[in-house]
DNA sequence: ATATTAGCTGACCGATCGGTCGGTCAATAG
DNA sequence: CTATTGACCGACCGATCGGTCAGCTAATAT
């Protein structure tokens, strides 16, 4: 009987507010701040024009109250298995939920994607920069520990593997409608298998196998060299 | 005498023309189409805004015009070696062009970059994506030429390769600006080593060699397993 | 010499933009 | 009961938006 009627007026963010961030967030996220007026927040909120001021100060302020929402949306990557789990299992399954985790929350991926390849009003950019980071910092610990269990090559630069595996996922997640109409790929609408195929690409090394050191590098390798 | 002093009043695009296209070019790439008004365009072009309506129908029409202008501008990739020349080293040399190329022509490459990434207005849409299929197409052809001499896995697909090694450029190009801030980061200022980086990973492989095969594709190789 | 045309402009248009203001209404506090 | 407060609204504001229009000028065609 105490519990079951309460009016609820402010349920810890006034749900008015959340109202108009949600509409904002898709609008933001699907067409880009300029080209999104307050009468669309507005009406696909359902609320008036002037209560988007009541909650927030300007529009520069919703968007930024948009974007740090999202942010804080945004899944923290959890360490997922124990330690002698096979590495490339371990890897595969971060890769892979990480991309699902994107394709799952389109609205908020394409907000922080775009705030971080367009220039916006620097406290945003700080907001995807961050989360980003993070992401990056935690991909880079799990490649630092693929080397000390060697099983990942001792001289390769693990910041270089982090930004090559976050590109290819962040590049099939804005690309992936185009990538459809291309008759040579076959994966724009299968993310785990693609994440899979990169993993093993990159673990194994796409060259036929020449010279059997792990630790030859840089040293230009000729082969069937006519020349000189 | 003859050809010293020739007013040259339509030098094949009008001259007036060329002016807004660059500026508008140049605003385009840098904030995108919505947050750009035609007064900043007449402005920077140094012409009155009624002047734009002379030359283009509509503020669409302008953009079209501008990105045609900018897809026509992009180089075509080009056969760049002789074939004996070593494999890796051609796909070095084309990867890293096509980044110079992207870093030289930033507002170009942006432009194109965005209209990829964003759903803009299909024709415009459509131009981009030709431009980067012509692109995708022939660094699958390159990949594949690459399996027939024997020099990259027959198991692996090129259109995956071609769709990382594209990734890792594209990447690159919009977040050095981020990468930059990065401590873990040290290549975010110099693409021709990155390029290099990212090539001898995937051609070598960053895991350890544990199986010789290079056939040997998906079974779940597991090494001090001390599970079952 | 005259008509036509292209390049270009300032003045102007209705619509919409982000933002303000005065006020209504319901809930809570005293 | 009244006072206060926060959610909410319609009406309105000046500025700017994309776009129009009548007209000027200089080159070309006839």
């Amino acid at each position: 009987m105490a519990a079951h009627k309460i009016p609820v007026t402010t349920p810890s963010l006034a749900e008015g507010a959340r109202s108009i961030i949600d509409a904002a967030e898709a609008l933001f996220s699907e067409k880009g701040f300029a080209a999104v007026s307050l009468n669309d927040v507005a009406e696909r909120a359902g609320v008036s024009k002037a209560n988007i001021f009541h909650h927030f100060e300007s529009k520069d302020g919703l968007y930024l109250a948009v974007l740090r929402s999202a942010c804080e949306s945004v899944p923290v990557i959890h360490d997922l298995a124990s330690k002698d789990t096979p590495y490339k299992e371990r890897l595969t399954t971060f890769i892979r939920s990480q991309l699902e985790n994107m394709l799952r929350r389109e609205r908020v991926s394409r907000l922080i994607q775009r705030e971080l390849f367009e220039q916006g009003p620097l406290q945003a950019k700080q907001l995807a920069e961050q989360v980003f980071g993070k992401n990056f910092s935690y991909l880079v610990g799990l490649l630092r520990e693929g080397q000390a269990q060697g099983e990942l090559r001792e001289d390769i630069d693990p910041a270089l593997v982090a930004t090559l595996l976050i590109s290819t996922k962040v590049f099939f997640f804005e690309t992936r409608h185009v990538l459809r109409h291309f008759s040579e790929v076959d994966f724009a609408d299968e993310p785990a298998r693609y994440c899979d195929m990169v993993i093993d690409a990159l673990l194994m090394g796409i060259g036929t196998r020449t010279q059997p050191l792990p630790g030859a590098l840089k040293l230009p390798r000729r082969k069937k060299s006519k020349e000189e």
